[in-house]
DNA sequence: CTAGGGTTAG
């Protein structure tokens, strides 16, 4: 796409690539935002301009005219010429308009005072503004010009080009002013959105003693309607009734409707009631009205009545139920509107594009793509819908061939266009490149400050964590909308810019912006610990309070924040009393309760889940990456078992598929995760990601040096997670060398920056293979500032060389950046322990006690018969308590008798050396395993899981015990495998 | 001088 996108723009005049180099350098500078305010003002607004300066042609005749005698009185041929004129007028042919104007022109004759407004008409029409300020110049001199029908003419021509300055000098210039010239100026500042100007005109003309006609009411109702003024607009709506415009002009009538359906739409229905005649406009009004409110079946309903009481349905009627048919879902009504549509030969631009989006909407791509070609005049809506419906359908690369045969077309692309592509860019992977050009582009034509490009630009710029440019984009729309701060405001939770967002969310009630469910749905997400309680449930508050309306996103988002705010109560309640949940509240609370390992509680969610709604992929490896957790291996193969019979293969999902993966690596399986991954008919680069990992983690680092060079020669690119997996691959398995190849290998030959990740890994492998100094070279000279599990590692590896000089210094830095995790403090007074240094040990465990810190409990499980069994240290709930201590008595006493000598050092606690005893003897690890080798079958192997690293007594226990009994031991701690047999373990005390 | 209409966020 990064390529194509980019020879899309270079093959045409329009060139955003170009443009994109100058102004990614200028657009930052503040010379450029000069120039760019221009640009804006000029497109959006009527240029603020002289009306003189504004004429192209100097004041004076034109050159035809100055050759030939002036000739005032109507000759045969200036009569032929203007009735000419009022002929094409007829025929509603503008073209033909300004074409005869051109002969006369040319024969030096001027139109006459009923003709000219005509032309002018025409010019408007047309936006031929260069033709209006001509003639507008030929007649200057002339008597023409102070015709009350042209002057009014000239306003009417000037409004409709824009150029409501001009429109408001020839006004100002009237000596004599009738209500068709002010309406013609009121109406030219509504065509030009200047509805406060129009109402303020009103009040003049009231002034001026003339009476307002029924077109001064439309257009006041169109002011009315645009600025919400429902006040004024009852009273135009009184003055109607009381002048008789009610019921006498349809125009009006449609006007008043129109009207209430912006600003109160239950009267708008008693008004078509009241109508003593409809027309099919009338018609139109009621059901685009239900439309636009979103009440698809009404509108539906009502076409139905407006076919049964026999009333023509025109071409405008059709396009408006098309579209209701694609909101409200009904494809059959819709097909055979669309039969309609051919019947009565109504196929314009604006019906296919309708009948383009419908089909689209009901998945098929096909018939929209039918349509589209069977059109042959195409205007860029028409190409826009086919840009949408074709990225909505998933045909990247045909849509930016669509966008190459648009420049082709000479399509002049328009804003909506630059929505669609950037949405696009947004979504891939490399779209940042493109994404920028049309940024440069968008800037270059002036649309940099439209709120709906603003918008998707804030929106591609976060989604690529360029959250200082989303920031700016953002600050520079004009008229920022609830969508600006919408997607402003999610932009800044996804970039974790919580406190930001949070200040917008409060600038937008500021500015009186009404936050929308889905407002509240963005910054929700933010609130996601027990801190944000307060500030989450007072936004609950705001919801309740403003009637927010609670869809299901919102209600999952309040159910969540509860949740994460340690509020599991109310959250649950919220959940229980939806009675919408869809298939994402559920999913969405069962990885919330995964999330804060709540995984009892989402276990039996998920159970009552799937007798009520089918789970989808989403669901699956939610519950995946729960038994993954746990290691619940025998639930996971269930769970793939039940995946095939429901998906029939895992090869449907690659996410699905590398999920399985890591679940049978992580509880222990190597084997199975091999199967899964030779399974699939193709891989992508999270699958060789999980296998690399798994080998990593039990040990296995010539698998996973193998796993790497087969995926490199596959062709496959490694990313900056490969290497983090590939690195403490290395580590882990003692690989020093090979470690230090590789680190070099990814500067050198993968082009990636080492990230802080990396160089935590390079610390790991470099002191574990006993080169203390230089891991702390590394960590003095790595570009940024070192986190915590890099020192973390440095001290690990002082452990085993006993090196209590350097773990002091490093753990003095790892202190400063984690000063309560009391894991640190053990972490130290073990290896002071190991060394005899006893008053620091004392020393350390004081400073935890002052500080009041607490270890995180220990808790190790084991999965016997698919069932979990969670053991704390001198844990005494288990059922089967007693025959656990009794087997753990007898291990303890037999592999003393091996040499096995408790390590007391492991206790952190100040107390005497029987209770540290009693203490270290009945650790959640030797309850697991206690209780592991009386209930798991002889032969298969015993898989523990602990929620810590494991205590190193235990560590030296288990080996003991495997030699003891002859069983194999897994055991799965917070960093690794360790797979005991016979005495040793596979981490080779290396850990 | 005047009423109803297609393409635009995640």
């Amino acid at each position: 796409m990064g390529i194509a996108l980019t020879r899309v723009f270079v093959t045409r005049s329009v060139n955003p690539l170009k443009i994109s180099m100058l102004d990614e350098i200028s657009w930052h500078g503040s010379g450029a935002t000069r120039s760019g305010a221009h640009v804006f003002v000029s497109n959006i607004h009527p240029p603020n301009v002289n009306y003189f300066s504004n004429m192209e042609v100097p004041l004076s005749l034109s050159p035809a005219l100055q050759n030939l005698p002036f000739r005032p009185t109507q000759t045969h041929e200036s009569r032929h010429w203007n009735s000419l004129i009022k002929h094409h007028t007829k025929l509603k042919d503008d073209h033909a308009i300004l074409d005869t104007y051109t002969k006369m022109e040319s024969s030096g004759i001027l139109p006459d005072t009923a003709t000219l407004p005509l032309v002018l008409k025409a010019c408007g029409r047309l936006q031929a503004i260069d033709r209006g300020k001509k003639l507008h110049n030929a007649v200057l001199d002339t008597d023409l010009v102070s015709d009350i029908r042209v002057q009014t003419a000239l306003v009417d021509f000037y409004s409709k080009c824009g150029m409501l300055m001009n429109a408001h000098k020839v006004f100002d210039e009237m000596t004599d002013r009738d209500v068709v010239s002010w309406n013609a100026m009121i109406s030219g500042c509504v065509g030009c959105f200047e509805y406060l100007q129009a109402l303020i005109l009103f009040a003049r003309m009231q002034n001026g003693n003339l009476k307002a006609n029924s077109v001064t009411v439309v257009e006041l109702l169109r002011a009315c309607g645009e600025l919400f003024e429902l006040r004024l607009g009852k009273e135009i709506h009184g003055y109607c009734l009381r002048h008789g415009l009610f019921n006498s002009n349809p125009h009006v009538d449609t006007s008043l409707m129109g009207f209430y359906l912006k600003c109160a739409p239950s009267v708008a229905s008693l008004v078509f009631e009241m109508l003593d005649s409809r027309n099919s406009i009338s018609w139109n009004t009621m059901i685009s009205g239900y439309v636009n409110h979103g009440d698809y079946l009404k509108s539906l309903e009502l076409f139905i009545s407006m076919l049964i009481e026999g009333f023509e349905c025109d071409s405008v009627t059709m396009l408006v139920v098309i579209k209701a048919c694609a909101e409200y879902g009904n494809l059959e009504l819709g097909m055979q509107v669309h039969q309609l549509v051919i019947k009565f030969g109504y196929s314009n631009m604006h019906i296919i594009n309708a009948l383009m989006n419908m089909y689209n909407k009901f998945a098929d791509f096909r018939s929209s793509y039918e349509l589209f070609n069977s059109i042959l005049t195409k205007d860029v809506a028409l190409w826009n819908s086919m840009l949408s419906c074709s990225i909505e359908s998933g045909f990247i690369d045909e849509s930016v061939s669509i966008l190459t045969e648009m420049q082709l077309d000479d399509i002049q692309i328009n804003e909506r266009t630059l929505v669609i592509i950037l949405r696009l860019c947004a979504h891939l992977s490399n779209g940042l490149v493109n994404g920028k050009s049309l940024h440069a582009y968008a800037f270059k034509i002036g649309k940099e400050k439209n709120t709906y490009v603003g918008n998707s630009l804030v929106n591609m710029y976060a989604l690529f964590n360029r959250v200082e440019d989303a920031t700016r984009v953002f600050t520079k729309i004009k008229v920022s909308d609830v969508i600006s701060y919408n997607v402003f405001i999610s932009g800044l939770v996804y970039n974790k810019l919580k406190f930001q967002a949070w200040e917008m969310f409060i600038q937008m009630l500021d500015l009186e912006i009404k936050p929308n469910s889905q407002t509240v749905t963005s910054i929700l997400a933010a609130f996601d610990s027990g801190e944000f309680f307060n500030v989450g449930r007072s936004i609950h508050g705001y919801v309740m309070k403003c009637g927010v309306q609670i869809d299901a996103s919102l209600n999952t988002a309040l159910t969540e924040m509860y949740i994460n705010c340690e509020d599991e109560e109310t959250g649950r309640g919220l959940f229980e009393k939806y009675p919408d949940k869809d298939l994402i509240s559920w999913n969405s609370l069962l990885s919330t309760y995964i999330k804060n390992n709540q995984e009892e509680k989402a276990l039996i969610l998920f159970h009552r889940m799937i007798s009520r709604v089918k789970p989808t992929i989403v669901t699956i490896i939610n519950v995946l990456s729960l038994y993954t957790q746990l290691s619940n291996l025998p639930q996971g193969r269930c769970l793939h078992a039940y995946t095939l019979r429901r998906f029939s293969s895992l090869d449907r999902d690659l996410s699905l598929a590398n999920a399985f993966i890591t679940m049978y690596a992580r509880c222990g399986s190597l084997e199975y995760a091999e199967k899964v991954f030779n399974s699939l008919p193709e891989t992508d680069i999270v699958s060789w990601n999980a296998m690399i990992a798994g080998y990593g983690m039990h040990g296995c680092g010539d698998d996973a040096m193998m796993t790497f060079s087969k995926m490199v020669k596959e062709g496959i690119k490694p990313t900056q997670v490969t290497f983090v997996s590939a690195l403490s691959a290395c580590s882990h398995s003692g690989m020093i060398h090979k470690g230090l190849v590789l680190f070099h290998s990814m500067v050198q030959d993968f082009c990636i920056t080492p990230e802080r990740v990396h160089y935590a890994c390079l610390v790991d492998l470099l002191a574990r293979g006993g080169l203390l100094n230089e891991a702390k070279d590394v960590i003095e000279t790595m570009p940024m500032a070192p986190d915590a599990s890099t020192w973390r590692a440095l001290i690990g590896a002082c452990r085993i060389y006993s090196d209590t000089h350097m773990a002091k210094s490093a753990f003095e830095n790892l202190i400063e950046l984690e000063p309560t995790n009391a894991g640190n403090y053990v972490l130290l007074s073990n290896i002071y322990a190991a060394n005899g240094l006893w008053s620091e040990v004392k020393n350390l465990r004081l400073i935890v006690k002052n500080k009041g810190l607490k270890k995180p409990a220990g808790r190790s499980w084991i999965v016997n018969k698919s069932k979990l069994y969670f053991f704390a240290a001198g844990d005494k709930t288990h059922a089967q308590s007693d025959k656990i201590y009794k087997k753990l008595t007898f291990l303890l006493t037999s592999v003393k008798e091996m040499g096995y000598v408790p390590d007391l050092r492991w206790v952190l606690h100040d107390a005497d050396d029987e209770r540290k005893l009693a203490r270290v003897s009945s650790h959640s690890e030797k309850l697991a395993i206690a209780f592991g080798l009386i209930s798991v079958n002889g032969g298969s192997p015993i898989l523990i899981t602990k929620n810590l690293r494991i205590c190193g007594d235990c560590h030296e226990f288990s080996k003991y015990v495997s030699k003891l009994t002859k069983r194999i031991i897994i055991l799965r701690d917070a960093s690794r495998f360790h797979h005991f047999v016979d005495g040793s373990c596979s981490c080779k005390d290396y850990w």
